[in-house]
DNA sequence: TATTGCTTGTTCTCTTGTTCACAAACTCGC
DNA sequence: GCGAGTTTGTGAACAAGAGAACAAGCAATA
């Protein structure tokens, strides 16, 4: 048996937030039980893997039956570190920051985007309007501030998660600036590899990237089938 | 002597793009030559690996000297199919949609946006700027087209390349009609696992899910280390 | 041309991840 | 209470990936 904080591999990180999802459907859809070939079929992988997978949050299913939904939800939940909302700062305003603030997706899965910075002096004060988990809270609005200002909005408002939406050429700074604002973790959109402590977990994310990547698939298409 | 077609490990055709970035700011700093250790520096990569990975793509580099940049470059953008603009449609004019639309970095980076689509006739003619590789070209538009025309504006334009940026609960149904059109890859934004034919690879890029998993790492700080 | 110094390409080993296969365990119907 | 039918959890085999280590090969210099 596992305990609760057992090590959890790397691999199995990635796909539990795919499995969140789709166990979020099916809780929508009524469903209160799912066997892990149903849950396979779902997410679109292998039906041992994700038993396997699961089997490191702890024994949660019933042999005969499958797992509870709303049960095994909380675990993936709890094993994720999803303690309530964690709110987001994003850095940059230009098309990208703006798109990302107006996209309600982050304030709906948990992630609501508290504040918003800018170098530009132009940019500040903009207003955007704020949804949260609970939808649109259409009196809310976020205020576009300047970058100077960034650690006092992290300490004011327990941000805890840095989005840099900057050009590639001022990300780096971005990110020394959240490091030292103390921000917990960076989500990037610019394509460069940013410089941050060990302590600091960051991820990347590159549109450029994810098509290069289809573009060998489709070249090869036919013969070769693409990871997930 | 891998020949040019050699088969190239999932894990190193994720990483080239990475790779073609790196070199692609090397050659715009002037850089002539680059070693595999200076690689993996910049690609925060281990300095072994890329020399694997490198040698999938045949023998290119120098004992002694190092790759040589451009070249090397080339050799990236031959193996990932990088032939030429791969233009782009996308389904889907809500916040996220329009973002994707004006955020130049599709263009920038050989995926010029070509059209775009949508199921409400509201949105059908409104018009975008199109910035493609050569920067910012002022009196190209393109226009907002009903999701009807789909097929016949693929057809039209040569559009290889699928981005779906609809909500969730239509996203399965633009998949569906990007795989009628001919569409050849598909960069889905919607948190769901879409159903299509093996020879159109697809990728999905979720902002959650990369917070959830930011999440973790974050909650084990200090003692795991996040990978890559 | 020989020597020195550097860097690649590759082999080998270790670790991680995937999948199969099956015993253990549970439910349901009779 | 028992047997039939399901489904989990996991051991074991297999595949893929990562990284260390080093021989082979090239450049530069004398």
């Amino acid at each position: 048996m596992p305990g609760p904080s057992a090590a959890v591999p790397d691999a199995t990180v990635e796909r539990l937030p795919l499995y969140h999802q789709v166990l979020a459907d099916l809780a929508r859809e009524g469903e209160t039980t799912v066997s892990s070939v149903r849950l396979a079929e779902l997410a679109g992988v292998n039906a041992a893997k994700v038993r396997k997978d699961l089997s490191f949050l702890g024994s949660y299913g019933t042999r005969g039956v499958g797992y509870d939904v709303e049960f095994l939800m909380l675990q993936v939940q709890r094993t994720l570190g999803l303690t309530g909302d964690a709110r987001v700062v994003i850095v940059g305003f230009g098309n990208l920051g703006q798109a990302l603030a107006n996209y309600g997706g982050f304030g709906e899965r948990g992630f609501p985007v508290t504040a918003i910075v800018d170098a530009d002096p132009d940019k500040i004060g903009t207003q955007v309007p704020r949804s949260d988990a609970n939808g649109e809270s259409a009196t809310e609005r976020v205020v576009v501030e300047h970058v100077e200002r960034l650690a006092e909005v992290v300490r004011d408002h327990k941000i805890t998660v840095g989005v840099i939406a900057t050009p590639q050429h001022a990300a780096q700074a971005a990110a020394d600036a959240l490091v030292a604002a103390g921000i917990q973790s960076i989500l990037s959109f610019a394509p460069v590899v940013l410089d941050v402590p060990e302590s600091v977990p960051w991820r990347k994310v590159d549109l450029a990237t994810e098509l290069q990547i289809l573009s060998f698939y489709q070249a090869r298409s036919g013969s070769l089938q693409h990871p997930a």
